[in-house]
DNA sequence: TCAAATTCTTATCTTTTGTTAACATTTTAA
DNA sequence: TTAAAATGTTAACAAAAGATAAGAATTTGA
C-alpha cells in the first residue's frame, strides 16, 4: 500500500461505517487487505466459469454483467460509481459464476479478496462487525433483488423502462441502448420501439415533421 | 409454550443448525421467541401494505407470494414445507410490504417476531451467532434471487417453465397453474399454449385422436 | 349430493415482441 | 485523419403473447 493508493483505500471505509461504526484501530487492520487496482474500457473483471475471488468498490468508472447464450451477449445488470461489483453468488458459495463483469470505461476499484474477508470474518477484534456488516450488506442486497425481481412479474417491459427513467436516470443516459434493453429483459428493436411510443406528442411532432 | 408446541417449535432448531450449531443452553433461549401457530386455507399471513412483523417456518402446507395491480392479482413466488416465509424486504426495513402472502391449504408455521430477533441479535450470550445466522440465511437467499433474475433475462418463458419442470416438480403438481404462469411472468393462457407446445408429439397424436 | 366456483383448455382477434436487414449517426482505434 | 466498429432507428414480416370469451372438467362447500 503506498501514499496515495492508501488515501484511495480511505474510501472503502466510508461504505463499511454505512453499516457499522469503526474505530481507526479496526480500520487499519480492514485497510491492510484492500487493494486498488484500475482497469482500463473493456477489461474483463470477472470471466464466466470462474470463481469469483473478490469484491470491489467503485472508485470511478462503471461495469456491465452479462451472460452469453447461443453466442448472444445479454447484459443483466450495472455497477455505478460508489456501488459494489461482484459476481456475489459465486464468491459466496466458491462455485463458478455464471456471468462476466466488464468496466464500461476506465475504472477505479478497491479489492477485497475472499481469503481476506475470511480471515477478518475470524478475526478477534473484527469477526462481530464484519459478521454484522456481511449481513447488512446481503440484505440491502436482498431488497434489490426483491425489487428487480417484482418488476418483472408486475411491470410490462414499457412499464420497467419508464421505472428505470424515474429512478437511475443516469444509467439511461452513460449506458448503451442495447444493454438497456437486455437489462429490462427485450432486444433493442423493442426498447427503440418503446422509447418512440412514450414520446411526448410534441417531440413526435417535431420529429415527423 | 406447551408440550406439543415445544416440540414442534424444536424444528425451528434443525434450520438454524444447518448454518450455525447451537448449545442446548444458546437453544433455549432462542426457542422461548418462537410461537406455534396453524392456518387455515387461503388465511393471510401478512396483506400488502402492513409491515411484516414475523418471519416463519412452514413446517407444513405451503403459502403463495400475490401482489394486486389494476385489480388483477398476480402471484409472484410460492414457499413449501421446510421453507421461510416473510416479506424479507419489509421484515427488514420496517417499511410497508408489496405484497400479500395466504397459505394454499392448511398451514403450520413457527413465528419469530422482529422484535423478538432483535432482542436476539443484542443478547450477549447469541449475538454473533445471530449475526452469522442471519448473514447466511441472507445470503443464501440471494443465490435464490440470482437466479430467478437471471431466468427473466437470459430464458424464454418456455424455457423457464421447463427449468421450473426440472427443478420444483413439486410446485407444478400441487399449485394451480394459473399461479404458475404468473411465477414465471406469463399469462395462464400462454402458459396452456406452452404446455401444448412443449407436449410430446406421442401424447399429443394420442390426445387429437 | 349438488349447485357454484375454480381450473384449464381452446379459439379468435389484437397487440406486442422478435428477427432480420437496411440505413444514418456516432464513436473508436489505427 | 480516416476506415472500421458500434450504436440507434426504422421497416417488413413472423412468432409469441395478451385479452376475451366459451366451454369442459374438476374441486369446493353448503
Amino acid at each position: 500500500m503506498q501514499g496515495q493508493d492508501s488515501e484511495k483505500t480511505d474510501l472503502f471505509r466510508i461504505v463499511v461505517e454505512q453499516f457499522v461504526s469503526l474505530t481507526d484501530a479496526e480500520w487499519s487492520i480492514i485497510r491492510q487487505h484492500l487493494v486498488y487496482k484500475t482497469l482500463g474500457k473493456k477489461e474483463l473483471f470477472i470471466s464466466e466459469g470462474d470463481v469469483c475471488s473478490h469484491i470491489a468498490l467503485i472508485i470511478s468508472g462503471s461495469a456491465r454483467y452479462f451472460h452469453v447464450k447461443d453466442g448472444e451477449i445479454i447484459t443483466g445488470f450495472f455497477s455505478l460509481e460508489n456501488e459494489i461489483i461482484s459476481a456475489y453468488p459465486s464468491f459466496l458459495t466458491r462455485k463458478p459464476c455464471n456471468v462476466s463483469i466488464e468496466t464500461l470505461e476506465k475504472t477505479e476499484l478497491i479489492l477485497l479478496s475472499h481469503q481476506s474477508l475470511q480471515e477478518l470474518l475470524s478475526h478477534p477484534l473484527l469477526s462481530f462487525k464484519m459478521e454484522r456488516f456481511g449481513r447488512l450488506i446481503a440484505e440491502e442486497l436482498i431488497c434489490c433483488y426483491d425489487e428487480r425481481i417484482n418488476s418483472f412479474i408486475i411491470k410490462t417491459p414499457e412499464e420497467r423502462y419508464i421505472a428505470l427513467l424515474m429512478k437511475s436516470p443516469k444509467i439511461i443516459k452513460h449506458i448503451p441502448q442495447h444493454y438497456i434493453a437486455n437489462y429490462l429483459g427485450i432486444t433493442p428493436v423493442s426498447l427503440s420501439r418503446i422509447r418512440r411510443r412514450i414520446m411526448e406528442p410534441s417531440e413526435r411532432t417535431m420529429i415527423n415533421s
